[in-house]
DNA sequence: GAGTTTCCTCAGAGTCTTCTGTGGGTCGGG
DNA sequence: CCCGACCCACAGAAGACTCTGAGGAAACTC
């Protein structure tokens, strides 16, 4: 712990062969503070490791050379039990069951592709909060009496307790974790949809009408659509002043 | 990031066949304060990339020898992980919708064609301001005691919060992104409406009329017409003196 | 394996924007 | 002061955008 743990911007590595995965995800956590560097096969993985020291790895089971389990199991060898690296793994939505079991034991987690952006986020500061024992306060977003635990993934509205669906839950998030900002169609559709989808765009419209009738069944109303742009979260614009 | 990020003018690469298209965006991207190179090939674009070594480049997607998309994989691949330029691509709407798709995955954005120069120029300073990490603060604009917020579109009248249509809003800030300059009646329509408008030209007083009615409506006036040019936005002239 | 939940598509209705045309007002040169 | 050019306000039509409900498919649960 120490240096690394008390470190402002905690460091990611990003290990994938396929340019445009690690630059999604380097955008994403560039967007959420984090710093990121990136390696695109299981060697290059692990010498930046030894070499810069992240604080999580994301990195994909499939590689060129060495794959990801590969990789972990090289590293847990080389390194003292004390300086373990948590990891985070891609893994196609057929890897077989145990070897994702496997994954569970550790402090690590996995992800699986397609993934989102918000998802992949999510769990990277779920982890890092794990190995660090961030305390509480730190996964907890509000806005007016808007409130989200990304632990417990609860949301509360006005004090009461909302259940929403995964993907309400994500597209809320991602409207709450830039309140006030107005997100256009496609930045949400980007963020909260998985990286393979080419549907039809109205979903959007769907899930925000689904959003309206939980969260925004109070007032004063959230949620606000910024015509020909997008959607916004924050509180009704004041007309008296 | 370093020097590169540092550059006070920063330097795009504009690479289109179209001859009037590389003329138009050079034109408006050199009036904000950016360098700007030109090419009208995917070849071109590749050895320009490599010699000059552009902050940005904007690229069509068609071109005569290898296609945007192309040129961009030929970049991925030559450039270490670490000096990518980031890559703002020009799309027919029509473009099928999984080539877009995959665009959504870079730090990269695109803008369908046709698209207003104002559009583009947010596209440009929001990728650049992405890349560089630039903090907030940046995205205001303001005059007088008239404000504007770029990330949230709020625009502010001495305090009150103005509600505008897109239009409105890419009108009001060309103007006050250029304000106390008198731009032209052609300047405003071809930054504010896209290059294919051809309609009546009285848009654009019908739209000045909206915007006096909404920001205006306060003393004193600062959209001001200038009688055979254009309009301008300022304090009205100090008639004490 | 049946029932339930969630996700996405689709289409109709309603709303808001944009643009055009007209008629009248204003400015400035002669 | 008069006239023509230029500009403004207004209102309506066309079109773009958005919302919502219904329903099928897929995923999940028990």
């Amino acid at each position: 712990m120490g240096a690394v743990s008390d470190r402002p911007q905690p460091r990611v590595l990003v290990v994938d062969d396929e340019e445009h995965i690690t630059e999604l995800v380097a955008m994403g956590l560039g967007f959420n503070g984090f710093e990121v560097e990136r390696a695109a096969s299981g060697r290059a993985a692990l010498s930046a490791i030894e070499s810069r020291r992240p604080d999580l790895v994301v990195l994909d089971v499939m590689l060129p050379d060495l794959d990801g389990f590969e990789v972990a199991r090289r590293l847990r060898q080389a390194e003292g039990a004390g300086s373990r690296v948590p990891i985070i793994f891609l893994t196609a939505r057929d890897t077989t069951q145990d070897k994702v079991e496997g994954l569970r034991l550790g402090s690590d987690d996995y992800v699986t592709k397609p993934f989102s952006i918000e998802e992949l986020i999510e769990r990277v500061k779920a982890v890092l909060r794990r190995s660090k024992g961030v305390g509480p306060g730190d996964h907890r977003l509000s806005y007016a009496d808007l409130e989200l635990d990304e632990e417990t993934r609860d949301v509360w509205r006005s004090g009461k307790l909302i259940e929403l669906t995964v993907t309400e839950y994500k597209l809320l998030h991602y409207l709450l974790s830039n309140a006030r900002r107005v997100l256009t169609r496609e930045q949400i559709l980007a963020h909260v949809w998985d990286y393979t989808f080419t549907g039809n765009a109205s979903v959007l419209e769907t899930y925000i009408s689904y959003l309206r009738h939980k969260v925004d069944a109070f007032d004063p109303p959230l949620i606000h659509t910024v015509r020909g742009v997008g959607y916004t979260l924050r509180l009704p614009p004041d007309r008296s002043s």
